[in-house]
DNA sequence: CTGAAAGCGCTAACAT
DNA sequence: ATGTTAGCGCTTTCAG
């Protein structure tokens, strides 16, 4: 007893079988990639000889000597906001939230998966941390047939050159790219939809958006942010607020100021929770002196008190959908790069100052 | 215009590299993979050429060439219960009430994932159906230096067939096995601490054990189960209640022989959670007439109201744990198969009968 | 229907 | 410090 524990084995090769079987390296192969080339009778030996060997093919000498993988990558985030040091003890938060998961990535890659799975593909899932992106990107390109990328994560160049290598897929607002498709939302119609609720509905006139706008999708909520005050009439900020991630200091700010506005409009659903939590650590009634809206439709802006009245994405079929688009890429190499635009869906709750909704 | 779009080159190789370079394939690779032997002005120039070239190295090559792919994969579960059709449209539940993500696998996959990343490696997740579930497994196998699987995913042959060839860490209570390594959780501990509260602090005498227990993990909560009934003198089932899926026959035939206990204790959150709605739908109240219970602590848990009682895992620490496993057993493959078991937390809430807890 | 043989792109001895 | 070369395990013509 122990004297092999946990030896690995080398592990038999086409080689092995063939020989085990009594056939060629080629039947091996036919057997279990075309087989309808090969006899019945024949590739039940095959097969035998396989599963008494323990055969298991090599993905990696069957990509690089049949040009493809077989899988498809997802360059992700690896750095979340509120995220713990899970290599210590398995201690639970006595009350976990779920701030940092799942987030916006976390519910598309879930969409991903599902239709890579259903198409007989794998994933790959990396990280990346700004710091270290392109090398993470290189490195996951190199491994799959095609590629989808969170906007954001990397630079447009690094994008490029990727994209001449194989299909890519970003998941942001459309660009006047022409290697590169993309996938996204409605981010302006959102935003208006919200903008209309608050100022209709609440009588919100004096409105600030929150929160940086570093990409494509979040440029656009605070473009249309602007657009919708306009016509409306009301006054229009020129910048957002807290461009930084100090939300504590712009709510000190604020009520120091005594400059509270009636609604703080944020370009997401964290930063909207983030918000909420600094003004009722500051004694902010919200909202009751102030409405506090979000963006994206995250799990945990049901969880908080007052509910997050948000914006939500449809992110599961937009990860779907990115795999049908990588998947036509692929398949159909010569076909222009397709953008795809997902409807949104204004989602009232507490946090604009609407009654609790009912659900269980 | 339009021209090249959509063109996917085949991409330059370490020969192309090298010639731009003026240097031979050796040079190239040890640029990347070994730098110190190359000196700093050849390196450079070599990487030069890479960059202006869009050399990405192939990780199949690198993989059969240096034996080892620098990936770890995890068998994950494709079919979701309340899984939806992502398919179609975007169009989003009007109240999407997370019931299917994230699930004990997602949180556990997050886990798994952060910790792969900490350490350099990609994680390939493939998801199995039960009827596809060796294909899928070779397959993912094929792919990666080590693997992570669900219990319940596959059947114990091909699991040991697998884990001749590379590192195998499973999640679920240990068993007598030599070349497997196992990360689970204390389910006797949590389902004792569960039923002494249900007993103890409500007074439940009449206590149910519901869902299947069709894997090592659920049966030892079962097993727990009744032996905590036992040492409080209490009668103890001699069979879980619904093994099947049907909660609303369960429930329905329930209250059509007047047979309602004091406290369903459901094998899973899932389970607890189904359970409750079926009882709802029957106009039964939770938990005035009946306490419901659950198992891992799911985020659904805490949106449903009331909200579940329940014992929780540390998900993500384990999909850690098992990431560390498998390294190690990569880079030790003498060392024996290692198990390692976490503390789970009672959490109690709303569904046992206790006051409604505050949070935010 | 099956076998022989030529790579796929890269790594790592071994030479120089 | 850099070049030569022999595979890694498999797919896939091309012959037989």
């Amino acid at each position: 007893v122990g004297k092999e524990v946990g030896r690995v084995a080398k592990g038999p090769t086409v080689y092995d079988v063939a020989e085990r079987a009594g056939v060629s390296i080629a039947t091996v192969s036919f057997t279990f990639r075309q087989p309808t080339k090969v006899r019945e009778s024949t590739r039940e030996l095959v097969k035998a000889a396989a599963r008494e060997l323990g055969y298991i093919p090599s993905a990696n000498a069957r990509g690089l000597a049949g040009g493809r993988t077989g899988a498809l990558g997802l360059l992700s985030l690896a750095h979340r906001p509120a995220g713990r040091d899970w290599s210590s003890d398995g201690a639970l938060d006595p009350d976990d939230n779920c701030r940092s998961f799942p987030l916006y990535v976390d519910e598309v890659q879930r969409g991903v998966e599902a239709e890579c799975w259903r198409h007989g593909y794998a994933v790959m899932v990396a990280g990346s941390d700004t710091s270290n992106s392109d090398v993470v990107l290189t490195d996951i390109a190199g491994r799959v047939d095609g590629l989808a990328i969170f906007s954001g994560t990397i630079d447009e160049a690094e994008l490029h050159r990727v994209a001449a290598r194989l299909p890519v897929v970003v998941l942001s607002e459309s660009r006047p790219d022409d290697d590169v498709s993309r996938v996204s939302v409605d981010n302006a119609g959102g935003m208006r939809a919200l903008i209309d609720h608050l100022v209709g509905t609440h009588g919100s006139h004096d409105l600030q958006f929150v929160g940086s706008v570093h990409d494509a999708d979040r440029s656009a909520r605070f473009k249309a942010f602007r657009a919708a005050l306009r016509s409306a009439g009301l006054p229009v900020p020129r910048q957002p607020l807290a461009t930084a991630a100090d939300h504590q200091a712009l709510v000190a700010d604020l009520v120091s100021r005594n400059a509270l506005p009636d609604a703080l409009v944020c370009v997401t659903d964290e930063v909207a929770l983030a918000v909420i939590d600094a003004l009722q650590d500051a004694k902010v009634d919200v909202p009751g002196q102030v409405a506090v809206t979000g963006f994206d439709g995250l799990v945990a802006g049901r969880l908080v008190s007052p509910q997050l009245t948000t914006v939500r994405q449809p992110m599961a079929a937009m990860g779907a959908m990115v795999v049908r688009v990588l998947i036509d890429r692929i398949e159909h190499p010569d076909k222009p790069a397709r953008s795809q635009l997902f409807p949104v869906q204004l989602t009232v709750r507490e946090s604009c100052g609407c009654p609790p909704a009912r659900f269980r």
